[in-house]
DNA sequence: AATTGTTCCCTACAGTTGTACGAGAAAGGT
DNA sequence: ACCTTTCTCGTACAACTGTAGGGAACAATT
């Protein structure tokens, strides 16, 4: 467990778009966010203040605009965050989270496909 | 999507300690809670008694003690708060999540099975 | 050049969350 | 009958969250 601070849930929406993207200003998160969430702008560039603040991620100037950027490894704070949330909601055991996944989130062929591979990939060791 | 205020991580925690045992009292609480969760006593009778103002939860008085069960289903709960999970954290998609899950967190022989026969299973119809 | 938009920086603010203390009443031990 | 434990009830309170307003500075548009 690191000690940085922990990120709400909005703080984690929102850096998880700058990771993905790999770099963003606040409109590109504006703007990739989805159409569902009402959000205005000095909002957002509340939260990537925050973020920054926090330690997740960094900023550099170009032109008049913040370009921020990851300031750990966006996959070691997913899974942290992944880990404490299968602790609080399902014991720690990862494995009934993945079947509530398959059974009432939708799984078509094809995702039914590329687990079977996982699995079997897996099985090799 | 319902219209009950929200659950806070903590009170998530300690709720589906409630639902799994199908009821509970403050020290039932406490004492299911993992070792590593340094909490006291009062804290649990808080989170008890906000998740009963927050409508998931209701007491009948035994002696002297609040008995805690669940006022709406549980599996709706949770099932809802999967979604927002993986929607802030993975666009949404179950899939990432579940391989991610298999990945990174354990996966033993019987779990590999278990999860093969689960999607043999959903790929009759 | 004046207006409109876009950015950052600073500030705000109510509601929520985590964490618990104190008082008072009932139960249990000695 | 008293001390200790165990409950509930009411209260507290700082930190964190979500959500954004105001102002300054620079850019784009008419």
């Amino acid at each position: 467990m690191s000690d940085r601070r922990a990120l709400s849930k909005s703080e984690m929406e929102v850096a998880r778009i700058v990771w993905d993207r790999r770099q963003a200003t606040v409109r590109d998160v504006l703007e990739s966010l989805p159409e569902s969430r009402q959000i205005d702008y000095k909002t957002v560039q509340t939260f990537l203040r925050r973020l920054e603040a926090k330690g997740y991620l960094t900023s550099q100037r170009t032109g008049r605009s913040l370009v921020y950027t990851a300031s750990v490894r966006p996959t070691e704070v997913i899974k942290e965050t992944v880990e404490d949330f299968v602790g609080r909601l399902f014991d720690g055991e990862p494995l009934p989270l993945v079947e509530h996944l398959i059974r009432e989130q939708g799984m078509d062929h094809d995702d039914i496909d590329r687990l079977r591979g996982l699995l079997d990939e897996l099985e090799q060791e």
